[in-house]
DNA sequence: TCGTAATATTATCGTTGCGGAAATATCAAC
DNA sequence: GTTGATATTTCCGCAACGATAATATTACGA
């Protein structure tokens, strides 16, 4: 799929999850792995939470080490970087957008009135 | 993606703009590979469109035919069943609980007091 | 201190499906 | 009947998801 104007390409889900767990703080792929299921019931094996790191990695999104680092766990730890903020925060919009489509509102569980 | 608790799997982008492309009206590939460029910019080649439709097909989630058939244009016309509708219904339902989770509002840019 | 369970990571590999390219009809209009 | 928009098919590479299994390492209790 190609872009043309204003929105951003859409990340896949695995990215945008990873991304998501890695924007309140610095964890290692365990962790990622962990905080994904909480929060949204997503399950993602070792292959796709490592593979999905390691790409995120080549593409400048994430990088190994804590920022700030009172974080001194065991375990290799993974952060944002800004291009990765920046990436998650345009699929952040991009996601609210498609929420606030009349076609999509229309197709939800009537609620309220 | 292994599903554990409430939310369903996460469709995929080409299968979810086609879904809601014919959410509305039936369609030709044509009309959706238009409709989806025109809804969120997002350009399908060909090959994305009538690969996805095959797919959604074999999935019980679309068919050829118009419904109602006050429509009578060229072309092969693709409509949702009711399977579609439901897994269109419950992304748009996945979709708009990530929109309102608190760690993807506070990623968007500032609208507002 | 030994064992066990939870934590944490690596490597491998099949399968799916996106996405591009190019060719081909068909229809509308002039 | 030629042109341009409409509409569809086929083919194929490639990215990456997702599963599995093997492997460390750490923590903790018996």
């Amino acid at each position: 799929m190609t872009d043309t104007t204003p929105g951003p390409e859409p990340l896949t889900p695995a990215v945008f999850h990873v991304l998501l767990a890695l924007s309140r703080e610095a964890l290692h792929g365990y962790g990622v792995m962990k905080r994904v299921q909480e929060d949204s019931g997503l399950e993602m094996g070792p292959g796709t939470v490592y593979g999905t790191l390691h790409r995120l990695m080549e593409a400048g999104w994430a990088r190994e080490g804590s920022e700030d680092d009172s974080d001194v766990r065991r375990g290799r730890v993974f952060h944002l970087t800004a291009d990765g903020r920046a990436a998650l925060a345009a699929e952040a919009g991009r996601i609210t957008r498609l929420a606030g489509m009349d076609d999509v509102r229309r197709l939800l569980p009537e609620r309220g009135t």
